[in-house]
DNA sequence: TTTATTGATGTAACCGGTTACATTGTCTTT
DNA sequence: AAAGACAATGTAACCGGTTACATCAATAAA
């Protein structure tokens, strides 16, 4: 059963070349014809094979991503969109998860390239030249995402990261804080976090590097934080975490040390997961276009793979969303 | 550039034979040769075909995911594991979403067996027949995950849905409960929950049908449905949500509305994500084995794609874990 | 020395599609 | 009625690997 084009033609007494054309919807096929050879090929079950065609045709319709973890919201409902996108034109989407590590991502991103990935979306601008430079020589576009940088020798579709750090901290000082503490997760060397880092930076007056804390990108790795930071005297008045994800162990560790959020303390994310406006407070965080940002990603791969039409930076809008975690610092004195 | 094998061939003065031999790292091959010829491949640039490959040797090393959602962390730590382990032996893994919907998951499924995924992993054991036999037809495995069901048509990997329930809904009632809330998320129909709150109601001495709620499966579903409840006139004293994402809504409206947990209310998840033991306070919850299980499908279908192993149904633990958010309830009369 | 064995490599068919180009029949057009 | 145009289909080469089998040389056994 199954043994291909050439046995569809025998049975049904017309060539390979028009078996081809039915399958691929050509015009150019009599309606009779075109229905014989499809319910023939229905009762003999069968079904053109992708290699096959892929060699043929030189296009697999894969696209690979190189994504640091799965597990995080934030990267889940960007692989998501991507994925949608895609599959609504075809192509399928192969992920390859690399834990932050550069090791990592350039061995899984060789991995793609190998089994026939036409495109690669990866994470920030950071990458292993080897990868790079195998990428281009196979003709395979690497695309950047979650960063925005409009002269980058790759394309890249993202946000302004630093400007939304910018506009994070600028919130928290507008309502009075100045002893503010940053939780970041994410390698210290990810460029991202260093973006977003900066703007952070650029408009605390003079900013106490002792209050910036690596954090692993978790709860726990939050409500860790929190506790080294809740022993400081005097304690921040606030704390920027640049992940949600890291803002909810925040948000528990005070509860459980019983400091009043926002009246004690302004706690702000970073992300607006799902989970934000219900958390109690309802958290203040900085929106990222993730679900946009892989639409928007997929629909460039697909222009460019379907059509030629070249990948451009392009650059999606986060925003500032204000809820009840934070609030103005009144000076109580001490 | 990059003409393949016969190229190469011309270039190292090789047939196409041993350029093969070479990079599929035949032992039959002179040391002398084989360095020859892997210089020259890497100075040309050359990479075999993986569609010429895979035509040539039937393997696309791809195995297809059909999951409900990536967003829902349980369902991102499966696919992570499984994502992980399929790399370690080389094999890819192409996930497609279905948002609980039969129908895109059929469509779904066909997408990724046209594009040549040699096993498919989906969810649960109810699905539709068309893809089922589609699958069948062309000698593609279909391993049923979250559950298990020793003599099912298909071969499961998966936990007591029925058992867990059991449990759950057991120690709640131990504690002295028995006006219980059951919020569910996932659609009714889904196999899964069926079980669960099969287990749940075969604990349950008379249960109240009105107190169990369908809730879409989020924070704000949770937070939606602990609404409704928290109205009801006598409360209910334990909630029971068969999701820690549900479970985290319920927190935060209790915390909202100032009912305290678990002095007036215990609340009880389902999952043990990650947050679960930082919540406040920390959430009683059914560990679910999804990492493991996500890597023992991958080794399962590695042990069957490569030798031939026949896929078995097996039985992973979830286990009760009880934390803070959960106690006696103390029937202060009304 | 002759023959069998082993090791290293080459030849050519095959995997199952796509597609440029050729062919055939039918319908207009002059 | 002959020529040209068009529609429907067929022929055969090609995509770039793998691999059964053949070949040839060198070594071991008789």
């Amino acid at each position: 059963m199954n043994k291909g084009v050439r046995e569809l033609a025998k049975a049904t007494g017309y060539s390979i070349a028009t078996i081809s054309r039915v399958m691929n919807g050509s015009r150019a096929v009599k309606k009779k014809t075109r229905d014989h050879i499809l319910r023939i090929a229905r009762e003999l079950n069968f079904f053109p094979n992708p290699a096959a065609k892929a060699l043929a045709t030189r296009r697999t319709h894969i696209v690979g991503a190189v994504i640091p973890t799965i597990e995080h919201s934030i990267f889940a409902q960007f692989i998501r969109a991507i994925e949608e996108t895609l599959a609504e034109k075809n192509y399928s989407l192969v992920i390859a998860t690399t834990d932050f590590n550069v090791e990592k991502e350039k061995k899984r991103a060789f991995q793609l390239l190998n089994m026939g990935a036409e495109a690669l979306v990866v994470s920030g601008l950071d990458h292993d030249d080897d990868f790079l430079s195998m990428a281009r020589a196979r003709n395979v576009p690497v695309l950047c995402t979650s960063i925005y940088q409009e002269d980058a020798h790759l394309p890249t579709i993202g946000y302004d990261n630093y400007g939304l750090g910018r506009q994070a901290a600028g919130y928290l000082t507008e309502l009075g804080h100045t002893r503010i503490a940053v939780l970041h997760g994410g390698l210290p060397d990810n460029d991202r976090t260093q973006l977003r880092i900066g703007g952070v930076k650029s408009v605390l007056d003079h900013f106490d590097e002792t209050l910036f804390l690596y954090t692993p990108l978790s709860v726990t790795g939050g409500a860790d934080s929190a506790r080294q930071i809740f022993k400081l005297n005097p304690r921040p008045t606030a704390v920027l975490c640049l992940s949600d994800v890291i803002a909810l162990g925040v948000l528990f560790e005070a509860q459980r040390q019983n400091i009043g959020v926002p009246g004690e303390l302004s706690v702000m994310g970073f992300d607006n997961l799902e989970w934000a406006r219900e958390a109690y407070p309802p958290l203040t965080t900085i929106r990222l276009p993730v679900t946009q940002m892989g639409k928007t990603t997929a629909q460039a791969l697909i222009g460019f793979l379907d059509k030629g039409i070249p990948l451009m930076p392009q650059l999606l809008e986060g925003n500032l969303i204000i809820r009840g975690s934070t609030s103005r610092f009144e000076n109580k004195g001490i």
